[in-house]
DNA sequence: GTTTTTAACTTACATTTCGTAACTTAGTTT
DNA sequence: AAACTAAGTTACGAAATGTAAGTTAAAAAC
């Protein structure tokens, strides 16, 4: 009487989108690879949940963090090729709002 | 220095588009109109968040409600034209996942 | 040689959101 | 009158989130 059909794969890739900032910061690392300040201030997201969701991301395999030895350090986070292929899902979202989303009441 | 320069409309459009469940309820409607009950049982939501957010994607006119009188009565919602064209968002994350998730660790 | 500066985090804590389970409502059937 | 049903609603504890201050390490400034 209740299944619940949903491809696992499919829920899967949700469950990360659609976690709260996730989209958000992968559609800014399309930009190019940036340091952890750059995205923080660009994306305008807390310091605690930045690492957190990029932590995630990495684990995931859609992000890829580099240290810099420079002084004081500096890291940068770029997306891999799992990351870069979801351009075409946020390319889909953009070109939705674009029709449909309206700002003004 | 800091900048959001993100679109708007993009960015509301993310706002509702990553609020949980909200794309696995539309990956839902995408089947056809439902009732309530039909959804609670797919898709595995508490009825406190399912009521909470088909009233949001009412109110973004992406869910239609129509009220039908039986008895007892029973409620369809299904999705609206703006609803409808996110199917290419669900379809491009369906790819995505289909190619680059697994589940096995 | 002590203080300051900087990037990338951590931590503590208050606020918000979420999940669970029980309850409500209103028209039937029993 | 009591029971049943669909679609919610409510109370409340648990988990996630935002805010702001603190930490670390090395090297540049004083």
């Amino acid at each position: 009487m209740d299944q619940k059909k949903i491809c696992p794969r499919f829920e899967k890739a949700l469950k990360i989108l659609n976690h709260s900032w996730n989209t958000l910061l992968i559609y800014q690392l399309l930009e190019g690879p940036q340091r952890y300040s750059t995205i923080k201030n660009q994306v305008g997201i807390s310091s605690r949940v930045l690492t957190e969701r990029l932590k995630e991301l990495e684990i995931e395999n859609i992000v890829k963090r580099t240290v810099i030895p420079s002084t004081p350090v500096v890291i940068e986070y770029e997306l891999t090729e799992k990351g870069h292929a979801l351009a075409p899902v946020l390319k889909a979202m953009e070109q939705w709002s674009s029709t449909w989303v309206n700002i003004e009441e």
